[in-house]
RNA sequence: GGAGGGAUGGCAGAGUGGUCUAUUGCGGCUGUCUUGAAAACAGCUGGGUUAACAGCCCCAGGGGUUCGAAUCCCUUUCCCUCCGCCA
């Protein structure tokens, strides 16, 4: 959300953000409709403040029985007005708030301007593509060798795009999320496990809701959905607080299942794990002053966390930076870290890193008092440390050997009990 | 799931229909005093709205009664105690 009074100075510089990123909100309207809400709130106020003296006057007017029921007569008359008003008064300001909601943030100009994935651009490479001398298998036929996922009794017991992961996929996916866990926190970044189910204005707070209402589980009988991320439930913690500057940046490393509809998806990416309805995901979040240099500082450094812990898993990788059209309405800048995937020869999304400034602090009202005492709103950005079993396609396909095991990278040898293969059945048995 | 009790400003805690539309204490800030600090004393000390304010809004959220609601009624949420169930 922005300032609504920046909208009212800038009108321009907000279209241009909203025609950037391909956003159809029509500032002009919501710019009506602002003005309708200060006419009347003010009408209404005026009414109050005059009802408010009447009632005042009655309080002290004691015995005089005949000024006393004129007093009265004027005051109910004056509710009677206020009450008249207030249903439009509520409707124009929930459809402006509704509005607001809807207005994107401005990308910053080192933002590439473009429409879809195909217009981002590179930044940066890390690591040599891969060759093979034997024909590398996809990451299905591998886990499939390995016995390490079971997609028809998932579906069976979930749905289309379910899965069991089994065997040692099923101890590697543990192994990565501690792995990244304990190497994000060692950066002095707080561990949390967080709730998976939130509350509807978590979803409002980080920029869900109300546009990606579809993407996300509704929880029947009860008022909360299943989070398609942890950047949801820590959004939601710190709502309307507003913290000590001396406290900040808060850092986290966040871990917690998440839960995606994939609703429009259908067809894209059905093969494997790659897009799943449940998985999971350690996530960074940091909480900083509200400074752009500070913002782009943290933004730098949630990347290299991530260039780290992939770069462990010795994995070829490039950074996008992700181009206005496909960066979303909250985010000022955002990278997308992209695996190499040998299957596919090419590199695909693991990793998202984003900076807001107050977009999300604004919808959360999570704010703080800097060293003047002034009250500001914080700046969120958040990234990826490790999202399983997405990062299990480039993992797996990578390290792949030509009988048919996987060599585990060294880094992740400690939290899988010093295995140094995956091989069939070494662990664990066929079902 | 059942029964009961609660929710007030950073914290504690008064206030059960209007006479200052939030008493007071703690904490915090400033000043006096002091070489400095402590103590003592004095003053200040929530958020929002608005171009701004002496205006208006906020006593968990929403609705109602009333000329007037922190206070009365309904409702939702959350917390506590007890019972039941339970990993």
């Amino acid at each position: 959300m922005l300032d609504l009074a920046f909208i009212r100075s800038h009108p321009d510089v907000v279209k241009e953000a909203a025609r950037l990123k391909y956003n159809d909100i029509d500032i002009d309207y919501l710019l009506e409709v602002d003005r309708k809400v200060t006419s009347l709130q003010r009408e209404v106020e005026e009414a109050r403040a005059q009802q408010n003296q009447i009632s005042k006057q009655i309080a002290k007017v004691g015995k005089d029985k005949e000024l006393r029921e004129k007093l009265i007569a004027e005051g109910k008359q004056l509710a009677e007005q206020i009450k008249s008003m207030e249903p439009m008064l509520i409707a124009l300001l929930e459809e402006r708030q509704q509005l607001l909601y809807l207005v994107p943030n401005i990308p910053d100009p080192s933002a590439p301007i473009g429409k879809d994935e195909n217009d981002n651009v590179p930044v940066k490479y890390w690591g040599k593509i891969p060759t093979f001398d034997f024909e590398p298998r996809d990451l299905y036929t591998i886990m499939q060798n390995l016995d390490m996922v079971d997609i028809e009794r998932g579906v069976k017991v979930a749905g289309a795009r379910s899965y069991i992961l089994k065997n040692d996929a099923a101890r590697l996916e543990l192994a990565l999320m501690n792995f990244a866990f304990d190497r994000v926190a060692r950066k002095g970044y707080t561990p949390l496990i967080v709730p998976a189910m939130a509350r509807e204005f978590c979803f409002i707070g980080n920029g869900q809701f109300p546009k990606g209402r579809d993407q996300v589980y509704a929880i029947e009988n009860d008022d909360t959905f299943l989070v398609g991320t942890a950047e949801v439930s820590i959004t939601g913690m710190f709502k309307d607080e507003i913290l000590k500057v001396d406290d900040l940046p808060l850092r986290f490393v966040a871990f917690c299942p998440c839960f995606r509809r994939e609703a429009g998806t259908y067809g894209k990416d059905t093969r494997g794990v790659f897009r799943i309805h449940q998985f999971n995901k350690v996530e960074q979040y940091i909480i900083c002053r509200a400074d752009h240099e500070e913002s782009v500082l943290w933004h730098e450094a949630l990347l290299a966390n991530s260039e780290e812990l992939v770069q462990a898993l010795e994995l070829p990788y490039r950074v996008v930076n992700v181009c206005t059209g496909d960066m979303g309405d909250g985010k000022v800048g955002m990278y997308d870290l992209e695996c190499w995937l040998p299957s596919e020869n090419r590199y695909r999304e693991t990793h998202s890193c984003s900076y807001f400034h107050d977009w999300q602090a604004r919808r959360a009202n999570i704010r703080y008092r800097d060293e003047d005492g002034k009250v500001r709103f914080v700046h969120t950005l958040n990234n990826t440390a490790i999202a399983s079993p997405r990062i299990m396609l480039p993992l797996l396909e990578t390290h792949q050997q030509a009988d048919g095991s996987v060599k585990i990278p060294a880094a992740l040898r400690p939290y899988l009990g010093g295995q140094e293969y995956f091989r069939p059945h070494e662990i664990g048995a066929k079902v």
